[in-house]
DNA sequence: TACTCATGAGCAA
DNA sequence: TGCTCCTGAGTAG
């Protein structure tokens, strides 16, 4: 499930398993041309913005972007054979990580990890005690005439945020998609970005995307953890009438044209 | 078994 | 806006 909160949660785990240590990077599947580059170096730290992962190698940096398809897994103990497209393993004596189907998995200099963290929008996720960030936020949301619906899934105005949180975070400010981002009062977009920051966190300690009011653990059933995402032509949770869906930027948008005005 | 769809994003036109 | 890349889960038959 590859919004912000997976890619911290990628993060912190590939930290657990290799930092400080010599890892073996390998390309099972050979698309990874790279890995000798990379093999042998100590890992020094994991540094996720918004969907991008980097990984810090004592002389080299990996950028990873999972787009919609790419997964990691971990495994302890005795390495098994890699099982389907396996792009990278990253393995130390008895741990490794297996990453598959990632839209980007690749080394960069230090001016493209420049380049690329500038370019992105602050992610809620990162450290913000003096409000840098928020303030950001909504000075590039409210730059752009651009619907709010579409500025949320632009990770050059806030990373991390995908489908499902757009959706989300959007009928929990009662907001209409269809918003333009300089109509939207800066209080608004200063609600959404703190609604951000703790959806994305919560995501981060469960592991999965939880938006609804009480309904904060894991165990909650899928076609019941969502207000309006994938519900279209179902009853609003909160007035009953139908949640619409409509194509945003290529993009399935969800909402309830009732609550959101 | 075959087909469809997906939490993303770059690119050409 | 539509095409393309990448992979696997879910579903229809």
């Amino acid at each position: 499930m590859p919004e912000g909160h997976s890619v911290k949660r990628s993060a912190n785990k590939f930290e657990e398993f290799f930092l400080n240590e010599p890892v073996k990077v390998t390309s099972p599947q050979g698309r990874f041309t790279d890995s000798k580059i990379l093999s042998g170096q100590k890992f020094v730290f994991a540094q996720p913005k918004g969907k991008q992962l980097f990984l810090h190698f004592e002389e080299s940096i990996v950028q990873i972007h999972l787009g919609i398809y790419g997964k990691w897994s971990y495994q302890n103990g005795e390495p098994k054979e890699p099982v389907g497209q396996v792009r990278a393993r990253f393995q130390v004596e008895n741990r490794l990580a297996d990453l598959r189907g990632p839209t980007i998995c690749s080394l960069i200099d230090a001016d493209t990890h420049q380049s690329i963290l500038q370019r992105l929008g602050p992610d809620p996720l990162w450290d913000d005690s003096d409000n840098k960030l928020r303030e950001e936020f909504i000075a590039r949301a409210s730059a752009k005439k651009v619907p709010i619906g579409q500025l949320l899934m632009d990770q050059g105005v806030i990373s991390g945020i995908g489908n499902v949180f757009r959706a989300e975070i959007l009928f929990r400010a009662n907001l209409s998609p269809f918003t333009p981002g300089n109509l939207v009062p800066n209080e608004v977009l200063g609600a959404i970005w703190d609604d951000s920051v703790d959806l994305l966190a919560l995501g981060v300690r469960t592991s999965v995307m939880l938006t609804r009011e009480n309904f904060q653990k894991v165990s909650v059933p899928k076609d019941e953890r969502y207000w309006v995402y994938k519900r279209e032509g179902m009853a609003c949770r909160q007035c009953g009438n139908p949640v619409s869906i409509a194509m945003m930027a290529a993009r399935k948008l969800y909402w309830c044209g009732f609550c959101q005005k």
